[in-house]
DNA sequence: ATAGCACGGTTGACGTGTCAACCACAATAC
DNA sequence: GTATTGTGGTTGACACGTCAACCGTGCTAT
């Protein structure tokens, strides 16, 4: 068999997998957005600053913890800013950025963290059986991102 | 247990889960666009109009068959088209869209179906065991898009 | 006839992502 | 001194997606 051609069953499994991750995905960011007018970018952001940072963290910093680069992060937070969602403040120390959340940004989070957690309930973690779930963690583990 | 809140096991599931996905499939893409200049949606569309439509194929069969809705299409299909890699054409009968695909469209195809063939193979395919296919075959058929 | 609706598509606005170029400043190299 | 490099971030251009509004045209109901 050549190694070039994929047959028609890795094909649509190839296809399943991309369609079941899209639909359950899907379900669950239009579900928080509906309820909260939140996008999936805006929670990570008030997440991280609430979680890691207690309210504020340097961008850098935020971005790291986000998997994101920094002009991703630069741009996302000048719209979260023009929304009043979150704030910056210039480091005099060494020209870094502090992120602050702002009260409309604690409150749109903790509107929103009840919502995300019954949307990823129902959406993702009831469909799943043990199986899935060792599938998921195997399959995680083997395929992380190398560290540089 | 709170039903509105996940335990910390759930939550990591839920972004392994996440991760895994964006590794695996920005790979495939990232291989792809780099060897061929094609994103996933031109690939998508040249490889229905060659397979379905036999080179071409009417507006809305392309979009029904991607599961796209008309608009997105019609913004892609503007961008391909300035690439050359398709043409559109009026059907007078009933205002339809006749979207064919050109030589140079045919090509970039050419190249790029080993491509995504074997990038699939390595950085998915390969990872799996049966268990997980057997996984990922279920799931997707319990998270189906209700016709409608 | 005409009002309403469905069909097949286009368009504009805007949020999101990526890439490469840029800027200011500090530390280090020569 | 003057390059070079690194850090932390911004910016502009452009591809991609979604939403809502719109445009012709034909079909149907009254």
């Amino acid at each position: 068999m050549n190694k070039r051609e994929l047959s028609q069953e890795e094909l649509q499994l190839w296809y399943k997998w991309k369609g079941t991750f899209n639909n359950i995905f899907g379900r669950v960011i239009k579900e928080m957005s509906e309820h909260t007018g939140l996008s999936e970018g805006d929670y990570g952001v008030l997440d991280r600053l609430d979680l890691l940072g207690d309210g504020k963290l340097r961008q850098q910093e935020l971005a790291d913890s986000m998997d994101w680069d920094k002009s991703r992060l630069s741009h996302h937070l000048t719209r979260m800013e023009k929304r009043g969602l979150v704030t910056r403040k210039p480091l005099d120390a060494d020209r870094g950025v502090l992120v602050g959340i702002t009260d409309v940004g604690t409150s749109a989070l903790s509107d929103a963290r009840p919502i995300v957690a019954m949307a990823i309930r129902r959406h993702f973690l009831d469909q799943l059986t043990d199986l899935d779930i060792a599938s998921i963690t195997k399959l995680a583990e083997k395929t992380k991102t190398r560290s540089p």
